[in-house]
DNA sequence: CAGCATCCTCAACGATACTG
DNA sequence: CAGTATCGTTGAGGATGCTG
């Protein structure tokens, strides 16, 4: 991991830090059960330019928070997916997948 | 809730927007077990300056996740607690800390 | 298909000083 | 004590076009 966490006050803080962003929750989501190409994340991943994913998507790696696989193939694939790091948040994103569900429909 | 939720493409995002930004996570975490004064916040949340606490404390209050108590004394004295949906988050405010732990001593 | 290269905007964040 | 008021910065994110 070499991502500049530029100086984390706490762990929590440090967290934020590695998960933050405007994709990076969303990302880990939608990869949380299994492969998928980066022209799949761009659809899953409503409204991401390519720029952002795979700036986002440099980001996660070199946080070691997912993996990309390149196939040597014609026409080019690449997959990504978690690592064991990366499936660890997947919880807690569920939870809080959850609670904003609740919130997004009690306002 | 009259916070700007700018456009939510999904429960997570709308969730990330909501306890997002550098400081709300941390603020949420050290209300956790009860009242805090706005000189008591300045000293836990190490590093934040007088604007971005007061900027950051009106948007939970906005997003009902803290509440305000103002008690008219001389000297002024304000306290804020978590309410009940901003209770909810705590647990995996939690977890992320745990994480964050563990990470950064493997780091 | 899976990106990269540029240029640009804006709002989040910061520094500092002052106040009811 | 608990904030406001200004001003300044910077970098995350966006738009668009091009490429191996």
């Amino acid at each position: 991991m070499k991502n500049k966490i530029k100086k984390a006050h706490c762990a929590v803080d440090y967290a934020f830090q590695r998960i933050g962003g405007k994709y990076k929750g969303r990302i880990l989501w939608v990869l949380r059960d299994g492969f998928l190409r980066y022209g799949e994340l761009k659809r899953a991943v409503v409204g991401i330019t390519p720029k952002m994913l795979t700036q986002t998507l440099k980001e996660l790696e070199a946080d070691e928070l997912i993996v990309r696989k390149v196939y040597l193939e014609v026409p080019p694939k690449v997959e990504y997916s978690l690592t064991d790091t990366g499936k660890e948040l997947i919880p807690f994103i569920g939870q809080m997948r959850s609670w904003g569900e609740k919130q997004m429909l009690t306002n």
